[in-house]
DNA sequence: CGGTCCATTGATGTCATTCAAGAAAAGTGG
DNA sequence: CCACTTTTCTTGAATGACATCAATGGACCG
């Protein structure tokens, strides 16, 4: 498929989530969906970023992924939801019954859209896995810095806590500070202030991130 | 959705599949599609079982998942596999191409049982997810002896090498043996064989498994 | 029966965690 | 705008869980 056959389609998806959708706001840490409740919309992000988290009984947390605009969430399948989402700071988000897309006439690109999304998440998941079996703490620190820029269009902004990337990357806040302090004193990365960095040396961060 | 409406739509796309596919034997190790491969064909185990693994430069390896009889691989997404698919065992694998699905009659059943099992799959990563980033090396190797018993049926078959229970738990063989050891000598678990054990205490198993 | 491979067990090492303290930032109320 | 509190982040020292290194044991296979 051509990239603007994929343009038009995504765009046409786009109108009809924005007719058919719901737009809402949260504040900083309003829960969106809990873990268990039922499946039943499906989100996209406006403004403002989302995070997907679960706890096992004893408190430990795993954050499943980070949400910018535009990206798709509450894809989950099962008949409830596995993990929770939260808003990451104050937000605005645009959701839609699942039941909506089976009667609209734009279904077929709005099944297209979230069959995109879904193959993107499992991707996504994916290196997850593998980053969280078989990397470093430092290579995972790089790994996200370098994720982060990519999907931000290059701007090291982040939006989340130290302890919200401790639990994506499954590791604490105190060896997440240690090794973006490692990372700066390197010269990899530099930090302005403490959620807004830029990358000094791509090549070293491309190469750690492996 | 009804269970016999499941049901139903399942076996039509598995007579769908059935008719389309071909018949594959691998052996033991074979590799059944590469890392960075186009993604061309679904495929569904006959007999036998298989993993998915991702190697990193230096040699660490990543096992994505195990697939046993009824399961269906193959699924990722993106032009490129991310994952290679190896024989755990000599097997048999039915598999089809992407591109007959649109051709046939019965695409919409298909369809739907594709979407099925990446709903699965995702589900499955996302949980191995939580298992990387936030359990103990104990709590991980209850989970997957656990997870073993409850897709085979209750009964407890190792079809893969300590290595590749490693890979998957992100882990050493080393580690997994002694955690083996361990949940044998607290009775929880009871091996007859190197690759066949039973559970003892199904209880304890699941505090573990949390 | 002997070789090869795989798994277990023990001794030691290392990386990340835990515990603890302090510094910087953000929020609050005057 | 400035004290004051609270929260978040960083850094250091000690501990611990898992990895690594090394040796032995057991299964499979010709």
């Amino acid at each position: 498929m051509s990239i603007t056959a994929t343009a038009r389609t995504a765009s046409a998806a786009i109108d009809a989530i924005e007719r058919l959708g719901v737009r809402e706001t949260f504040a900083k840490d309003e829960e969106i969906y809990g873990q268990a409740e039922p499946v039943q919309r499906v989100y996209r992000v406006i403004h403002g970023a989302v995070r997907t988290t679960r706890l096992l009984s004893d408190g430990r947390r795993q954050v499943g992924e980070f949400y910018f605009p535009g990206d798709v969430f509450g894809l989950e399948t099962g008949p409830d939801h596995r993990y929770s989402a939260e808003a990451l700071c104050d937000c605005e988000v645009l959701s839609m019954k699942r039941s909506a897309v089976r009667e609209d006439v734009a279904a077929a690109d709005l099944q297209r859209m979230i069959w995109d999304a879904t193959i993107r998440e499992l991707d996504r998941t994916q290196e997850h896995v593998l980053m969280l079996g078989r990397k470093t703490a430092c290579e995972r620190v790089a790994s996200f810095l370098l994720d982060i820029v990519g999907r931000n269009g290059g701007a090291g902004d982040l939006p989340m806590s130290r302890q919200d990337m401790a639990d994506y990357l499954g590791l604490t806040i105190e060896t997440v500070s240690r090794m973006l302090s490692q990372l700066q004193s390197s010269a990899v990365v530099e930090f302005d202030a403490l959620r807004h960095f830029r990358i000094r040396n791509p090549q070293a961060i491309a190469r750690l991130a492996a």
